[in-house]
DNA sequence: TGCGGTCTTATGGTATACCAACATACCAGG
DNA sequence: CCTGGTATGTTGGTATACCATAAGACCGCA
C-alpha cells in the first residue's frame, strides 16, 4: 500500500516537447497522403504550417529520414519518399516473416484477456470499416496487430514492423481501398483472430502469410496500374 | 558510346556535409565501445570533441535516436542506449529470421562472381581473426553478410539487421572475445559459405540458423555472468 | 550533524542570424 | 531565336544567442 502511493506521487508525464508534437504532425500528414510521395518538403514552408521555428523543422526531418518516410535528394533538399515494388515487395516479405512469427508465438500463449483484446479491436476495424474512414482504419488495424505482437513480447518487430507500415502507407490506403480488399481484409483478420483464439500458432502463422501474400498481390496490381496509367498520358 | 560519355560526366559525388560527418564518428564511437552503455552523451561536450556547432550534433543525435542507439531519459538528456537480455533476444531472432531469409535466396541465385565474392569475404574475415582486431572483424562479418543481402535483393532487410547489429555491438564484441566463439564463428561462416557455393537454400537457411542460435546462447550467458559480478559487488 | 533555503551552474529546447550554393529569371549581343 | 553572362531569390547547412529548468553546491540555523 505504501508503495502503491509512492508510485501515485511519480511524476511520469514529461511535458511533449515542440519538436516531439511537430514530429508526430509530420509522420501523420505522410501516413495520411497530406504530403504525397515525391513531394518537396520545404523546411521554412514547414515553420509557417507548423508555426515553430526551423530547429524544431529540421531535427524532426532528421527523425523521419532516419524513420525512411524522408529523403533527402542530392542539390534538391527533403522530400517524402518515394517507393517502387521493388521495395514494397522487400517491405511486404519482412512484414510476412515478422507477423507471422508474432502470430505464432501470439497464439501459443493468448490468455482470456488477449483474446478479448483481439475480439475487441477487430470490432473496432469493422466498425472502421463501416463508416469508410481511410485513417480509423489504419488505426484500427494497428491496434489489433499491437495486441499480436504486445503479447508476444516481440516489441522491437512491431518497432520495425510499424516503421515499415509508415513507409508503404499509401499503398495500404490504396488497397484497403480497393474494392475485393474492402471484402477480403476483415474476414482474413477474423481467421488471424479465430487461430490465435483456438491457441494454435501454426493456423495463425498460415493466416497471417494468407492476409499478406494477398494484400501485397493486390497492391502489386495497383502499383501496376498505376504506372500504366502513367505511361499513356 | 555517347551515352558512357555523358554519364562520366555527370557529377555523382556531393560533398559531405558536417551533420553526416557527424553522425558517422558518434555511430562508430558509439559501435565500439568509446561511448559506453548507458553513458550521457551531453551536447556541448560532443561539440568540443567533434569540433561543430550545437546544430550538427542535435541533428546527429536525432539519427541516432531514431535508430536506437540513443535514449533520451526524461530529466536527463541523452544517453547511449542500453540493452537488456530480453531486447537483445528480440534482436538475435529478427535477425534470424531475416539472415536465414536472406541467406536462401542468396544461395538460390549465386552465381560464380557471387561465389568468389564471399571466399574474399570469408578470407578477409579469416585474416582480421588472426589479427585480432575487434572492429576489424566486426567489418569483415559486416562485409561478408553484405554479399548475401544485396545478392539475395534484400535491401531494406539489410538496413534493419544492420541497425540491430549496431544496438547489440557490444554483445558482438563479447562474443567475439570469447575463446568458444573464436573458435566456431568462423566455421559456422565456413558452413553457411559452402551451402551457398553449393546452391542449396534449406542448408544455408540451417548454417545460419546454427550460427545464430550459438551466437545468443554465448551472448546470453555472458549477459548472465555480468549480471552476476555486478550482483556481487 | 542534519535540514531547509538560496544561489549558481549545467544543460536541453528553441529561435534567429549568417552564409554558401544552386536554380531561375532576365537582359544583351550575335 | 539562341546563347552566354549576370542578377536575384530560394533554400539548406551551420553557428550562435536566449531562456527555462533541473541539479548540485553552499550557507545558515537549530
Amino acid at each position: 500500500m505504501h508503495t502503491a502511493d509512492d508510485t501515485d506521487l511519480k511524476i511520469d508525464h514529461i511535458p511533449q516537447t515542440l519538436r516531439e508534437i511537430a514530429l508526430e504532425k509530420l509522420r501523420t500528414a505522410i501516413i495520411n497522403g497530406r504530403f504525397k510521395s515525391g513531394a518537396r518538403l520545404v523546411e521554412r514552408t514547414l515553420c509557417d504550417q507548423l508555426g515553430v521555428s526551423r530547429s524544431v523543422v529540421r531535427e524532426a526531418i532528421r527523425y523521419l529520414e532516419a524513420e525512411g518516410l524522408v529523403e533527402i535528394a542530392p542539390r534538391a533538399g527533403p522530400m517524402v519518399a518515394r517507393l517502387d515494388w521493388s521495395q514494397a515487395r522487400q517491405i511486404y516479405d519482412i512484414r510476412l516473416l515478422l507477423e507471422s512469427h508474432a502470430a505464432r508465438a501470439c497464439a501459443e500463449r493468448a490468455d482470456a484477456q488477449t483474446k478479448a483484446r483481439l475480439t475487441d479491436a477487430l470490432h473496432a476495424l469493422d466498425a472502421a470499416m463501416s463508416q469508410g474512414g481511410g485513417a480509423a482504419v489504419y488505426q484500427a488495424t494497428t491496434a489489433f496487430y499491437e495486441v499480436i505482437f504486445t503479447t508476444a513480447d516481440h516489441y522491437i518487430a512491431w518497432e520495425i514492423v510499424q516503421r515499415l507500415n509508415s513507409r508503404i502507407s499509401r499503398l495500404r490506403a490504396l488497397t484497403l481501398a480497393a474494392q475485393d480488399r474492402r471484402v477480403s481484409g476483415p474476414a482474413r483478420m477474423q481467421q488471424i483472430c479465430q487461430a490465435i483464439i483456438a491457441n494454435d500458432p501454426a493456423a495463425a502463422a498460415q493466416a497471417v502469410r494468407d492476409h499478406l501474400t494477398e494484400a501485397a498481390e493486390i497492391a502489386r496490381r495497383l502499383l501496376e496500374a498505376e504506372a500504366a496509367g502513367e505511361r499513356e498520358s
